[in-house]
DNA sequence: CATAGTGACTTGCATTATGCAACTAACTCG
DNA sequence: CGAGTTAGTTGCATAATGCAAGTCACTATG
């Protein structure tokens, strides 16, 4: 059986988000829903996708709970594609690949900004702390393995907390093992 | 020719990123690199992923600029992947993707988390805007097409700017067309 | 010396994923 | 009735991913 490696029994929350959302046109479908499309001539004439593979897509983001299936017509029974409050949450995803995006693949300039529509300003997207608003790459942040981290998660990270504002336990240096 | 479609041509910055990461296996590369790993081996037994992809995927990171090789051994010759700075500025993505999957997909709890190393608490990331410091979802602000958008950019989103602090030009309805 | 082990791949083959193009069904409209 | 639209489905072809074995260039050990 050769079907594509799934990352959703490993714990680690990128690997189970990329395993809802990484197939090839699931983001842009999203990113697509967010922009208002909903039925699917519209997602199919926007990505210029092969009608088996939006059916598909779309069915597996209702399926994973990102978009909802929702009548718009019944005769004929036809069905709109609607975000659901989980799907509306991959928006800061997005956002930070549309910066990196401008950043780093428009050299004659972006082509889609977010701004601040009272003066029209730029935004230019950081991550911070809610609480503090301290920015994440500011230093004094870092990644640690939390309470239901696997052993071989906790040998791969410095840090480690058993809880929210517990002392972090520093673990021994990395050693080379799998990510499961 | 059934090639995957590329979306390199597009000039959505999102797109575009994707153009570049999208591949399966390609964003936890970077989530590993992040993590300190640098040689073949460690990504792969990381990963557990067959040789001949992360040959490949390695290939074309260091090809589009967000590893670097650099031979750590002469005989015989040996290499380790490096993040360059345009690797580095991924991380906002990888931390929100982190946030996302564990917000909806570790019901057991979370198993990585951002800390405040100085008092162990976790750190809840959001997106704001640099300047102001306003989040990006307090309302306020909007996706606008910038000035190298295409015509058909432009048909698809309700604000158009033609630079930082200029008036927003707000467009007609959405029409249905391709996102090219 | 020969052998075993390690690391970084390469190769051949099999299954799955993606894409193309034609088709189908259920409608509406002239 | 035929044409057009929408939401798919189907059959087929090529690309992508994965498995497993192999190769090469070393080092270490007996």
């Amino acid at each position: 059986m050769v079907a594509r490696t799934s990352f959703e029994t490993r714990p680690c929350p990128i690997a189970r988000s990329l395993d809802e959302v990484g197939e090839w046109w699931s983001i842009l479908l999203l990113r697509d829903a967010f922009q208002g499309l909903t039925r699917f001539d519209q997602f199919q004439k926007s990505l210029d996708i092969a009608p088996n593979i939006l059916t598909r897509r779309l069915n597996s983001l209702v399926e994973r709970g990102l978009f909802e299936k929702r009548a718009y017509c019944e005769r004929p029974l036809r069905h709109e594609y609607v975000l659901t409050a989980k799907g509306r949450d991959f928006r800061p995803v997005l956002l930070t690949l549309l910066a990196w995006g401008n950043r780093h693949l428009a050299p004659e300039g972006p082509s889609l900004v977010v701004v601040d529509t009272a003066d029209g300003r730029w935004a230019d997207p950081v991550l911070v702390d809610k609480e503090t608003g301290r920015q994440l790459d500011s230093g004094g942040f870092a990644l640690a393995t939390g309470p239901r981290a696997s052993d071989r998660m906790r040998q791969r990270y410095r840090f480690s907390s058993e809880g929210p504002g517990l002392p972090l336990v520093e673990n021994g240096g990395q050693e080379e093992v799998r990510s499961r």
